[in-house]
DNA sequence: ACATTTCATTGACCTTTGCGAATAAAATTT
DNA sequence: AAATTTTATTCGCAAAGGTCAATGAAATGT
């Protein structure tokens, strides 16, 4: 996934300045509290937030439990995809865990220029691509690996998660309980 | 995601003449008995499988067990993801569970005819977008669905999988072990 | 700094699901 | 059509993980 990663910021740094000038005129910083909701359930995600520090998350409430599907930390792109990409209201939430401050993109802005630049059409289809390689991965993983394979798994590939955010949202995240969670930290 | 796909048809039926030509010109059409692999993991996906009639599986092999991990029908586009986008080594089968009928585009050929033609870049898109958005879907009901609800989404989402598959592939494609799908099934 | 609230750990118990084995039913092969 | 192989069902048992409840630890508010 690295090879990707790179090809992406490969891609943005070779940005010409058309496409850059575009993107900076179309996209503002923002900061929000801890706490924040930058997205509520049942609304439109309009917007795209590319995290320049902080660390966000995004979460559905289902039979009163909040299930948590990404974290972003820098660098990262949060959106809820399905809302974004069918402009149809969200079920999930992106809350602020910290202070974040994050650069806003409209989507609507985003899709007019998109049709000007090449470079705008290659990012959205490299993220998007990326997106699904990071899914098929997440499926994978909820196949083939137990509870605490997959905490294993989250704490060497994505060690930050474990050091930054609480573990009732980890938990919910591995598609674990809580208890299960303190009891296969306890064990290791 | 039914609106998805008419979106996807609509672009398609609405393909431009010299588009058309370039695609056809690319595909050939081949048919494969039941049983047969139309790809096999280790090797590169360097071909899109567009099928026009009989069953496809996708499945990988994990600790002597065959999980499977997508069913193709009429008018479904398969192939190994990963393998495809990055051009790396496959993970994933892809099987005739029928004889099947398939039409075959290479590539490097369409990555040559996506230059030229706008409208196969906008297909890609598209394809890639409706698989991520998929993709969601199958982890959101991991998530929240046990296995007798799983199984009831397919019977209702996807009936035509649980009356032309064999149960043992249904079950690892719904993350349950064939006898658990076997109670499931008697208690239902 | 203290009080309150939220979060994490631990234990007892229960439910769901997996596994191995036996059997039955289907599908294939000869 | 009979024999063989594959697939599906059912059972008993074991393991993994969930739930409820109590307690301890952290974080937050005043």
């Amino acid at each position: 996934m690295q090879h990707y990663i790179d090809k992406i910021k490969k891609l943005i740094e070779n940005f010409d300045d058309a496409t850059l000038k575009a993107l900076t005129e179309i996209s503002y910083t923002k900061t929000f509290s801890k706490g924040d909701y930058l997205l509520k359930a049942d609304s439109i995600c309009d917007k795209s937030f590319w995290v320049e520090n902080g660390i966000l998350r995004k979460y559905y409430a289902y039979n009163d439990k909040e299930i948590t599907t990404e974290f972003y930390f820098k660098d990262d792109l949060a959106m809820s995809f399905d809302s974004y990409t069918q402009q149809k209201p969200s079920r999930e939430y992106i809350q602020a865990l910290t202070e974040v401050t994050v650069n806003i993109t409209d989507y609507s802005s985003f899709q007019i220029e998109k049709l000007k630049h090449r470079q705008l059409q290659e990012l959205d289809f490299f993220m998007t691509e990326y997106y699904a390689l990071w899914l098929e991965e997440k499926v994978f993983e909820l196949h083939t690996q137990n509870a605490t394979e997959r905490y294993q798994t989250i704490l060497t590939k994505s060690p930050h998660i474990i050091q930054q955010v609480q573990l009732t949202q980890i938990a919910s995240y591995l598609n674990v309980s809580l208890e299960t969670l303190s009891r296969i930290r306890a064990k290791i």
